[in-house]
RNA sequence: GCUCCCGUAGCUCAGCUGGAUAGAGCGUUCGCCUCCUAAGUGAAAGGCCGCAGAUUCGAAUUCUGCCGGGAGCACCA
């Protein structure tokens, strides 16, 4: 019996009792956590509500502790538990049987639940969304990480997650970049494709080049009109397809593509198809989507007034005198669809509500085999997997889309109202920001308004920005320093990949220890630590938790595991006296619960801060107690269970946020 | 103007569907390596939880109003 079990079934029990003795019926039996191990391992506040609830009921004002001190004998029955106590203003602390708790905890330790794999609902998560046309940023990493955490977080509580980076491939940001290679560098593809090779050979990156690029263009929009005026030109033919100035636009982003897959796989972010806009187009996913709107009359053709000529979906304003203010259009006067539009037709593909599908061919495979697709307007690769259809599907996108998801969440379920909206999840995250001084440091003059504020966003069109490879280098390079200092006696490589471990560990936990809508003011000083709350410090907790057992004698665990089974009185009484060893362990068995509230929140940072709270913990225990010297053989027995149980949670939790465990560090 | 987010220690942030003495990291001061890795650890100092009201046994948490900061409200993409 696992905690969360054990609390289930003292949940109905409660439920039960005050069933029985009050007529009381409660529907959801709230449970805590103690402040202190000392107050014990469950907390019910439920005397509190059965007051309530009696005075409703009969006028009558009852006491908490002594309505608790009713329910006290009913849970003591339960097996697991030692004793239940009565405790502050009325509530009711109870503690659990640690020697049955641990042999309990061992024995559920590592068994993985049988997953039926077939029958399991699948769910998507999109994620990166970075454009196409230059190198990723730091805040695009947040956007990645988030996502790809949040999958891993999916994948852990039992589903089955399909992962999709959505490329915009024929919008105005690739179409910049191709204007600065056609009308800036006067480049035809070939010699596009001459300099792309160039820089590789150089050991530079294509993504880079473009970043530059695109900051070229934005400044010289500033200035030259003329160049400015190419603009709806070539996005037309970008979006049209089959002509010179496209194929140097798909040669644009599906070379940016394949960098900034290479820069996210860096970080352990990994996708299962690329879906492009240019076949949300081509394969007429709009039209179709469009058709299903119609004949469901969920749009209307809007014959006069402000949006005359355009086809909107009918939004009730939040409030105003204009009934048509909140009104959304989805098809412009001029015939053409919006951005919107689009996204409720690719949305529709997601959930599997569009009749149509894209065809695919490979994009690329890992180091491992596992394959990432791509879709394609021509005739697919018969061996792709299925794709879309799925049950949830969680878009994370920064938060100032909020609106516009809103308006495809309420869309679909208006279209599909047995779908609802509860099917399309927005994940919404702040911005990262720079501090005035970050800027600074990264080269870019600041103008005096800009140094009164708090912060400055990051933008690709200036070039202002963190570069994901740039910053992640200069982790790997701090780490090494460090890993040179502590482990010389490593192999270059193991050196090398150790620092990697400890770097992508910093970056991922950096991000991820700030909640979503939490704004993260880039500082390289914090960013850059291995101190403190930091991935570094979990990891190294862990690291020293596996060492012990490196230590430890062969068939020593074994043997622990033996003594706790065989002696629970002695192994009982030991622990009666070792509340922060019993608080460890009891925190090791509370992984899942940070699991599945993570995933009700869609909130990382709540597994994070878990993480973070177990690595904390071991520290303490693994500085007051020495394992492999205890001579006490309950004693020790225990510490090397606990020790076992930790390295194994925290080695989970983290893998769980993408971070790897060094061997050393 | 309307909508959403934020305001908690010097700084950066946690604080779950209301609960026990409001926490962490950084920074400051003073300690701890004969001992499983000091990327660690102990202690001290530091708080009208933006302001005012309401709800109740009980509010940092819920509601209302106000103040301050940010974002979003296009036939742009």
């Amino acid at each position: 019996m696992n905690l969360s079990e054990l609390q289930n079934v003292l949940r109905e029990q409660v439920k039960e009792v005050a069933k029985n003795n009050f007529q009381i019926e409660i529907e959801a039996v709230a449970a805590e956590v103690p402040p202190k191990t000392e107050l014990g391992d469950l907390a019910f506040p439920v005397a509190f509500e059965l007051v309530k609830r009696i005075k409703q009921a009969t006028g009558e004002k009852q006491n908490p502790r002594e309505i608790a001190g009713q329910l006290k004998s009913a849970l003591e029955e339960n097996e697991m538990v030692e004793r239940v106590e009565v405790a502050g203003a009325g509530y009711l602390n109870v503690f659990f049987n640690r020697a049955k708790f641990l042999g309990e905890n061992i024995k559920g330790r590592g068994a993985r639940r049988n997953i039926d794999s077939e029958n399991m609902q699948k769910v998507c998560v999109e994620h990166t969304s970075v454009n196409p046309n230059k190198a990723a940023h730091i805040g695009h990493v947040r956007n990645a990480v988030l996502g790809d955490s949040f999958v891993r977080i999916l994948r852990a509580s039992g589903k089955k997650v399909e992962i999709q980076y959505y490329i915009d491939n024929t919008g105005v940001q690739v179409a910049d970049v191709a204007i600065g290679f056609i009308y800036l560098e006067k480049m035809n593809l070939d010699e596009i494709i001459a300099l792309d090779a160039r820089l590789s050979a150089e050991g530079k990156s294509f993504d880079y080049f473009c970043w530059d690029l695109y900051t070229k263009v934005g400044r010289t929009y500033e200035t030259d009109e003329d160049l400015k005026a190419k603009r709806a030109e070539v996005l037309h033919l970008v979006e049209e397809g089959n002509n010179p100035t496209a194929v140097i636009a798909d040669y644009i982003s599906t070379r940016n593509v394949q960098c900034i897959v290479d820069t996210m796989e860096r970080f352990g972010i990994r996708y299962d198809l690329l879906p492009r806009e240019s076949e949300i187009l081509h394969l007429h996913f709009w039209q179709k989507a469009f058709d299903e709107m119609k004949q469901r009359g969920v749009i209307r053709f809007e014959s006069e007034g402000k949006n005359a000529g355009c086809w909107v979906m009918p939004f009730e304003a939040h409030s105003g005198n204009d009934e048509h203010e909140a009104d959304k259009i989805l098809v412009r006067s001029n015939g053409t669809v919006t951005y919107t539009g689009k996204d409720i037709a690719y949305q529709m593909w997601k959930l599997g509500l569009l009749g149509l599908d894209f065809n695919y061919k490979l994009f690329h495979k890992y180091d491992d085999g596992k394959a990432i697709w791509v879709s394609t307007e021509k005739s697919g690769d018969k061996n792709a997997p299925e794709f879309g259809a799925s049950e949830t599907v969680y878009n994370v996108i920064d938060t100032r889309q909020s609106y516009p998801q809103e308006v495809v969440k309420k869309g679909v379920a208006a279209i599909f109202p047995d779908m609802g909206e509860a099917a399309s999840v927005h994940l919404s995250y702040e911005m990262v920001a720079l501090s005035p001084a970050a800027a600074e440091e990264l080269g870019f003059r600041i103008s005096d308004e800009d140094k009164q504020k708090s912060f400055i966003e990051m933008s690709g069109r200036k070039g202002l920005g963190v570069k994901a490879d740039d910053l992640l280098n200069r982790l790997e390079e701090n780490a090494l320093e460090e890993v040179e200092k502590r482990h010389s006696d490593l192999s270059s490589e193991e050196k090398k990949s150790t620092a990697h471990q400890i770097a992508v560990g910093a970056l991922r936990y950096f991000l991820l220890k700030f909640t979503k809508n939490t704004v993260i003011v880039f500082d390289f000083k914090e960013a850059l630590s291995f101190e403190g709350e930091t991935g570094c410090f979990c990891q190294y907790s862990a690291v020293r938790a596996n060492s012990i057992f490196r230590k430890l004698e062969e068939n020593g665990l074994e043997k622990a595991f033996e003594t706790i089974f065989d002696s629970p009185s002695e192994i009982s009484e030991m622990l009666s006296n070792e509340n922060e060893i019993w608080s460890l362990i009891t925190l090791t068995s509370r992984l899942p619960e940070a699991i599945s509230q993570s995933v009700a929140a869609t909130e990382p940072a709540i597994l994070a801060k878990y993480t973070f709270g177990l690595a904390k913990a071991f520290n303490l225990f693994y500085h007051n107690h020495k394992i492999l010297t205890e001579e006490n053989r309950f004693k020790r027995a225990v510490l090397i269970a606990a020790a076992d149980l930790t390295r194994k949670t925290l080695t989970s939790a983290l893998e769980t946020l993408g971070i790897e465990v060094p061997e050393r560090m």
